[in-house]
DNA sequence: CAAGAGTTATCTAACGATAGGTAGATTATT
DNA sequence: AATAATCTACCTATCGTTAGATAACTCTTG
């Protein structure tokens, strides 16, 4: 009787959900279980640790979101609309979603994340510099210095302005924010 | 005996250390009370509950973090340098403490906090916006809901700087973001 | 086809650690 | 004597984790 989902997934589904709301504590083997209707023993069975089960859900949070922004040197796509879709991908989340992004969560957290997660939660970062850079360069920047330093404030910029919008439970300060972001 | 510091300051300096790091559930009493020479049950005498310990730091940290700014209307400070004062504010805290915003770390699980914690934590960031606005439209000529708007931005850019600084552990990014924001 | 072996997935049941919180005795200070 | 501060001792809940039994499904083989 094979599912739309394997279990893997729904655990996978179940954490992440939690984890965009309460960090890496607020996720338990527990809760997850009662979620997805077993037992949490059995979420043992297809991760090991919480380690291996927070690593797992953030390198899934990373390439499901680079995989929705497509490529950056997509000719058929302008950078000025690719920087577009990259600011509607977080309104996605705050607004649609309703949750924190993933690794913006892990991000302030870091310190006091095992270091499998905290590896994973670089990468998103890392990654998302890197397109960042490269539709930034693609739009008229020259130096990489320079570029690097735009990718660096936008993606600053908008983890920000989840966290304010969130708490002050109004999207339209995230709006505000993107606004100053869309005119460079 | 009295010491330099009261007790219940020792607490709620240990407390908001340790949530600096961990957020909300990285602060625990018994852990607190360790750290300032005490058992667990006594903390509770001086903070009943942890909502209370929470709500406690985070004012707290608002009311140091304002002071610390000085006042944005001050005729003997321009605008310009308030700016600088406020960026290096955060700086200090990235750099020198090594620590994560208070308001920053509790904004973003902001859905999983107490009441009491969340509403402290809003003000923070409400009181900052103001600030901010005070600040901006004495710089320029700005309407009110411009100023508003990039206060707004400069918040949440400095607050995913640290983010961003602290996961990728290179202060550098911090200041390169900061960089293009000291330009406006 | 039928039986058994292997594999995959789930279960029960518990362990030790830690959490927030409470009641009531005790000590220290005023 | 009264108040302020801390203590011991416990409660209940939850946590990550583990060992070992038990199903459930797949595959091989007589």
């Amino acid at each position: 009787m094979s599912e739309r989902t394997s279990k893997a997934e729904q655990i996978l589904d179940a954490a992440e959900k939690m984890a965009r709301i309460g960090g890496y504590h607020g996720f338990s083997f527990r809760e997850i279980a009662k979620d997805v209707g077993i037992k949490a023993a059995s979420v043992h069975y297809h991760f090991p640790g919480k380690q291996d089960l927070g690593a797992a859900i953030a390198k899934r949070y990373t390439e499901r979101f680079l995989e929705s922004l497509g490529a950056p040197d997509d000719p058929g796509a302008a950078p000025t609309e690719l920087l577009q879709r990259y600011i509607a991908a977080y309104r996605r989340s705050l607004v649609e979603d309703k949750l924190m992004c993933l690794c913006g969560m892990f991000g302030a957290e870091i310190t006091h994340l095992p270091d499998k997660v905290a590896r994973e939660t670089q990468i998103f970062f890392e990654r998302n510099r890197d397109w960042l850079m490269t539709v930034i360069m693609r739009a008229g920047k020259k130096k990489k210095a320079d570029a690097e330093k735009a990718a660096f404030s936008i993606l600053a910029t908008l983890e920000g302005a989840m966290i304010l919008a969130r708490t002050l439970d109004d999207p339209a300060a995230f709006d505000a924010v993107a606004q100053t972001l869309a005119l460079e």
